[in-house]
DNA sequence: TTGTAAGCGTTATCAA
DNA sequence: TTGATAACGCTTACAA
């Protein structure tokens, strides 16, 4: 009933232990018919090495992590099936590992490292303030993948990023629907540290009104509520249902992620407010699902695919070429649908 | 450069590595001056064990894993952090892990068995036939949730499985739609496995017709194209769009997933049919998101908390109380939203 | 309360 | 082409 251990198998086969690791890596010093023997063995009884003495052993794991911040982030899941096809081509195998809203990314990241003998990170999305020091210690190449949250005194030789310039999307966003006639203009946004990028996105939109001459009014400024999970349909929903009680003067609702802009949709069919006659309504991402709900969701779609594979190239470099860091900005894309109108 | 080690650590306080460990893993036998002094030093330089080792070395790892069938699976999602909560009780921890739409589960739950010693599993969807040998030699207790596809074949005492009665289930949306006077409903399903999810639900809706005297017609019956991603809504959407064309009589669509639903709207909108008015639309699992698209969505709700609460009791039974193996099954419940009338 | 030493299941080294 | 054997970094008897 216990588990069978490479011993059993080298006993079963009449060999050594290190030819039936040989059979097992595919080493070319074996002979042939051995090989094939102690392959069938294997298959027979079942035996699975033990991916812990392996790691704990090899040297040259072919393998990096893509850590991602949060589960349920759609803009991220679709970017993830990019990366792992990047990843195949080099022959490399992609181990994806998602932190929890509480935990921090480097610490998972450095014990993960250890653990899998890793050759370089993805981080997708998440913060990293105050983190500096622990950065340094990750001795393997990473990338910083829409993360934009980086604070400009960090060493640009510690690290490569890839993101959109989220101040300047949201600028192009907030300029757009202030040219569609729009002033009073509402922002649901997440407070946060300085440099996260819900902050950059809210820094857009104000710079944009001012450039415009518009005053950037406190009671149009809505933060989501902490109390409820971020960037999540819920919290856009409870952020607009409480702004609109108040009856503030506004005819455009901008969130800074689809999720949440769709969240308030709903707030405003319940008022019995349409969009976008009524009020117009807008994102940020460009996630599929901004596309399917109705009316279809004006947005800034950020350049996923792109992102996704610039990032595995950059780390690619990195590890294979021993190339430097890079820093890559791509542009975000004004999509205009359904969802908002000329005032 | 490089990696500090845990001799390392004891070297510099002057101590053996047993003491090291001790401090590591907060054992009761140590003087709790030289814990903090050890515990300073490991803070000072940065020390993080390796998993791979103690993974290896460890034979009670309090672990079980959750492995989940695909990525963006919003209703697996939503139960996640459920499954997380009930763990952290039971002061287990939690291995989250993703299987890609070409692997095998099992296979991958008998490497990371091996690997990180756990406990227990829990299959989060997917397929099972064709499997029962290899689920044989998982010697952890497992549990099959939301995962309707396991042959009747298999011995009941293998395993312990909570879901809904997929069958039974679609029957009564069907059934719902009949009594709406809905008699040409078109349904989107999944070809795949007999006992797969949605053939269940298919049978579900085919019984619902024939009970009520309605031809269960050839036509109707859309099933979702292989060259795109499975329960998508571009899958949803592609089908609905051919459909259309076709011009079949029809004055509902039933898709047996809420995000194919969705995807049938946009082509709904796209071909100027108005929801519920000119087509009602219906949808399967009870995701969040059907309730904040235009018009919200009417669907069966699974009770995705109760399902992965009790998913976690039988586990932990199985593990702390040697319990039998359970098959637990819920109701799921009609959710009637806007999309649906009466005509 | 602490230290020594024996594994855990592999891969890598080296000699045969 | 093979087989002993020494690591890999940790936990855990057992001895002190």
């Amino acid at each position: 009933m216990s588990e069978i251990t490479i011993k059993d198998v080298a006993r079963i086969c009449g060999v050594g232990v290190s030819t039936v690791s040989r059979a097992l890596n595919n080493h070319p010093d074996i002979n042939p018919e051995t090989r094939d023997k102690i392959l069938s063995v294997i298959k027979e009884n079942n035996y699975i090495p033990n991916n812990s003495a392996r790691n704990l052993k090899r040297q040259d794991a072919k393998a990096i992590a893509v850590l991602v911040k949060g589960i349920d982030n759609s803009f991220f899941n679709e970017m993830i099936k990019d990366m792992e096809a990047e990843c195949k081509k080099k022959k490399y195998s992609l181990v994806l590992h998602h932190v929890g809203f509480m935990e921090d990314q480097v610490d998972a990241a450095l014990e993960l490292v250890k653990e899998k003998r890793l050759r370089g990170i993805v981080f997708l999305g998440g913060y990293f303030e105050n983190n500096e020091k622990k950065l340094e210690q990750l001795h393997v190449p990473f990338v910083l993948s829409t993360a934009g949250a980086v604070p400009t005194s960090y060493s640009r030789n510690l690290y490569s990023s890839v993101c959109v310039d989220d101040e300047k999307e949201s600028y192009k966003m907030t300029d757009y629907l202030i040219r569609q006639g729009h002033h009073n203009i509402a922002i649901i946004y997440e407070k946060g540290m300085t440099e996260s990028i819900s902050m950059l996105r809210l820094r857009g939109y104000q710079r944009a009104l001012s450039d415009h001459g518009i005053p950037v009014r406190e009671e149009l400024m809505l933060a989501t509520r902490p109390d409820i999970k971020d960037f999540s349909l819920e919290n856009g929903y409870a952020v607009t249902k409480d702004f609109l009680q108040k009856k503030i003067e506004c005819t455009a609702i901008y969130a800074i992620s689809d999720i949440m802009a769709i969240g308030a949709g709903k707030a405003l069919a319940e008022e019995g407010l349409r969009v976008p006659e009524d009020m117009s309504l807008a994102g940020f991402d460009g996630v599929n699902i901004g596309g399917y709900v109705n009316p279809s969701l004006t947005t800034i779609k950020q350049p996923g695919e792109k992102i996704a594979q610039e990032t595995m190239k950059l780390l690619f470099d990195m590890i294979l070429k021993k190339a430097e860091c890079q820093h890559k900005i791509f542009d975000g894309e004004l999509v205009v649908r359904g969802s908002t109108r000329c005032i």
